[in-house]
DNA sequence: GCCCAGGTATAAA
DNA sequence: TTTATACATGGG
């Protein structure tokens, strides 16, 4: 992956390779915003940036040497070919190669844990709007200033507060999840920096100790927060109707891109029941 | 108004 | 172990 770090930030040559919309928008994350010139505005960690696209390049503006090392080519996974990755998958899987084609560009970003946590016990039974608007009121209520928004509250800022104190957020019944999420982050009963090497099937148990956390938020907090590619969620996968053309794929021999090929997965059936309703 | 949202806890079969 | 239902809220 080449790059410089020019006057207005950091310009990356990556091509194809990272379609903004695909990854901001695809329901990985949900604190990124695309403003009325197609580009999109985000906070992370305590950076306030906005990323648009020039011809080959994707520039994050204003962005130092320092903090694009320290910060954004792990956030973006730059050193990760996912053109590699989807050949991979075509490879050992070649049935999904329509499903691996058919949403380009997306990259598994690689979110806070906790951050990653709460977002997605926020997301169960609800819709991608609300859940950003959730979210916002989070942030705005219990995060610090960072240029024209909030940083995202910690576990330990969290812990401290009872379930009604989140009324403001409109949460509804997952007022109670958040903070049983945030107290056991914060004492340690949870522990989120183990899980990016633990074995997976510990990991899943222990954050389903969560209460509110359950098959589904467990495997999306792996690998939208702690970037384990392979986190997969099979109970979710066997269940629903998601594996109807795909029924024939083992989990097993997706190998170790398990779970960014469900997200293909997910996004070609998705696309395919939007074209038969309209 | 009505249906539903990348779910989970709970109770009952 | 599997299946049904409630859950808070608001977008479409």
């Amino acid at each position: 992956m080449k790059y410089n770090i020019t006057q207005r930030g950091a310009e990356i040559e990556i091509g194809s390779c990272f379609d903004l919309k695909n990854t901001f928008d695809c329901g990985q994350c949900f604190r990124w915003n695309e403003n009325p010139d197609g580009s999109y505005s985000g906070i992370v960690k305590n950076r306030d940036v906005r990323i648009f696209r020039d011809g080959n390049c994707v520039v994050i503006e204003n962005c130092t040497n320092e903090d694009f090392d320290g910060i954004w080519k792990k956030y973006f996974d730059l050193d990760t070919s996912y053109d590699n990755i989807r050949m991979e998958i075509t490879q050992l899987c070649p049935s999904l190669k329509c499903a691996v084609d058919s949403i380009n560009g997306i990259r598994i970003l690689n979110q806070e844990p906790w951050e990653a946590l709460c977002s997605f016990i926020i997301s169960q039974n609800n819709n991608i709007p609300r859940i950003k608007g959730i979210v916002s009121r989070l942030c705005e209520g219990f995060g610090d200033k960072c240029g024209i928004g909030y940083t995202f509250p910690s576990a330990q800022v969290i812990g401290r507060l009872e379930a009604d104190d989140l009324a403001p957020l409109r949460a509804g019944f997952r007022a109670r999840y958040i903070i049983d999420a945030a107290r056991k982050v914060s004492d340690g009963s949870v522990d989120l920096e183990k899980m990016y090497y633990a074995p997976i099937a510990d990991c899943r148990k222990e954050l389903m100790t969560i209460v509110g956390v359950g098959a589904k938020v467990a495997e999306c907090t792996l690998l939208y927060g702690l970037h384990r590619l392979e986190a997969f969620p099979v109970d979710v996968w066997m269940k629903k109707a998601l594996a109807d053309q795909f029924s024939g794929i083992s989990v097993q021999s997706l190998g170790r891109y398990a779970g960014i090929a469900q997200q293909y997965i997910f996004h070609y059936t998705r696309s395919k029941a939007a074209a038969i309703n309209s």
